[in-house]
DNA sequence: CTGTTAGCGCATTCAT
DNA sequence: ATGAATGCGCTAACAG
């Protein structure tokens, strides 16, 4: 039952060649067709499965990349991991993701785990390590950011990352269009927290837009539901743009013990469309964040360094409006 | 900048003395403390991490165990996942997790590289394949189970899994306790959704509960929806058994369509817990799945199955029934 | 306490 | 086309 699994060795033995031959076979060298469907049969007959340590030693790759997210929860997360496996499974590759909950000493030392496994290249999610932490814990493994926490100045680390600032003036026009005048925010925290905010802040005026209140949160429903009563408090703005949607859902529910009807009493606009978004009451106009093809830009950018679109420094995107029912011209 | 990584031998080199002695410092072998020091200064000023790949190939462990996860949307996996590590971190262990999108091919595909890679042990979070399968691709490596697709008979594969029977009982209970006489069941696929399925069948007539109608859904808060609004179709029941809190909110969106007022029309029950269940409107009455426990028992059953508690075959957890408002008795 | 030796399982020269 | 030999970086006896 537990007997140690076959080895090249005993591939080559029992197929009566040398391990040379049994390697060469299964990467494709030279070889007579004869003693190669002899072997591939030896190595069906035994199970052999090739030992990927012992091979990762000599050949110096491990055909993985280390994904490290903040957490699991939050579908934003998975859909960028789903973008690089994406490209490295085009590529023979593997994604291993890890996880750091948020903690900047676990971070560096999962990303040192990854690379005492000499993983071929690290995608961080959200990452809290400042460049020379970083530098210093990836030593020569390719790092690509998305997302980070602090903005990364080492030409080093390419990042790819959202264009918040874009995203909330497409919102802004678009409550400005509606004929609103003046709005409030559910502020989150962190590096996308703060941008959201500024571009709020420094893009409002534009569209002749007054930011009336600002509420800070921790992006979570619950902190979402306290914000809003809070905010409620005043009735003098007729939308809310929140960080988030999970703040936003929370706000919702803030909006229903205040007895207010959405979207007639007050507009809502979110951050990120979540799966389950649009089945909010009513359902939530938001920005997309396109995870999945952050996380293949993510992965190019890894595996193809020098590709004729290559690009260094931070890549942005810009999150799409998605315009469901909770958005409508402010009470008249 | 793309130097070679130092290596045991560099250290040795640079404090002088052998590489055995420095892999002695490194793994708490007898040295003198001065030699010691002397090495962990070098280590230190080389920046040297150990080469976990060589150091698998000699010791035949990894330090890690392969997580096999159907996908990272939906926030009970990521418990389980997070339960998992919980216990590994405790042993000085790793998680690896990997994601196989539902695709019995691919999941087979990735339990080989896992195994190629010698992981020390194997978590499979709602496993497709069957045990001959299994079998063939783990090899030696030791696997455990949670809510396995189909229930495993060989001794070799412990699984923990909910107890949908006892968590339908609950609800079941509650609800004819309220005075409800005729419920509706929007189903669910799998082996989950079976079992959520015929607990309701075989349980109902115990607590005086007729099954009026049965919809099929995917689980995803579309099919939610679209069953939903089939379901409305006919009013002689007053309450709704979803068969998870995705479809659940799906189906708020057509009782809404159909200008109901939750629960004072209808009586909403879910499965799993999710974080934004409780955010709906109204709350969202469900069955909590303790996913992080699940991940914990099942790492547990991975390192230590001749522990003192073991337990051989399936480990089974009961669901708590968290009452919120979308819970109240029929109209009247 | 410390150095020497011998592999772990495999890919890769270099011969043949 | 194939085999023998070498070494990837490290740990584990075995001597001293």
């Amino acid at each position: 039952m537990s007997d140690r699994p076959p080895t090249l060795h005993d591939v080559a033995r029992h197929a009566g060649v040398s391990t040379a031959t049994v390697s060469r076979v299964l990467n494709g060298g030279p070889v007579r067709p004869g003693t190669a469907r002899l072997v591939r049969d030896v190595v069906k007959r035994l199970g052999y499965v090739p030992n990927q340590v012992a091979r990762g030693l000599v050949t110096g790759r491990s055909m993985v990349v280390g994904v490290l997210v903040p957490d699991l929860v939050g579908p934003l997360n998975a859909a960028i991991a789903r973008g690089v496996e994406d490209v490295l499974e085009a590529h023979g590759m593997h994604a291993v993701i890890v996880t750091d909950h948020r903690d900047v000493v676990r971070e560096a030392k999962r990303i040192e785990t990854l690379v005492a496994r000499r993983v071929d290249g690290l995608v961080l999610i959200g990452s809290e390590l400042d460049d020379p932490t970083l530098t210093d814990v990836t030593a020569t493994t390719p790092v690509v950011h998305v997302g980070a926490e602090r903005a990364p100045s080492d030409e080093r680390f390419p990042e790819v990352r959202i264009d918040n600032q874009a995203g909330i003036e497409k919102a802004l026009a678009r409550l400005a269009e509606l004929g609103h005048r003046r709005i409030a925010h559910l502020a989150g925290p962190r590096r996308d927290g703060r941008e959201r905010h500024d571009a709020i802040r420094q893009l409002a005026p534009r569209y002749e837009l007054a930011l009336a209140h600002v509420v800070d949160t921790d992006f979570s429903e619950e902190a979402g539901r306290d914000a809003g009563a809070t905010l409620l408090r005043h009735r003098d703005f007729t939308a809310v743009l929140c960080a988030n949607d999970r703040s936003a859902a929370g706000f919702y529910q803030a909006a229903r013990d205040e007895g207010l009807n959405l979207p007639d009493d007050l507009t809502v606009v979110g951050f990120d469309d979540l799966p389950w978004s649009a089945y909010l009451d009513p359902p939530l106009t938001t920005l997309r964040q396109p995870g999945r093809d952050m996380g293949r830009l993510a992965a190019e950018r890894l595996l193809h360094p020098e590709a004729s679109d290559a690009w260094r420094g931070v890549r942005t995107l810009v999150p799409n409006l998605v315009a469901r029912e909770s958005m409508a011209p402010p009470p008249t």
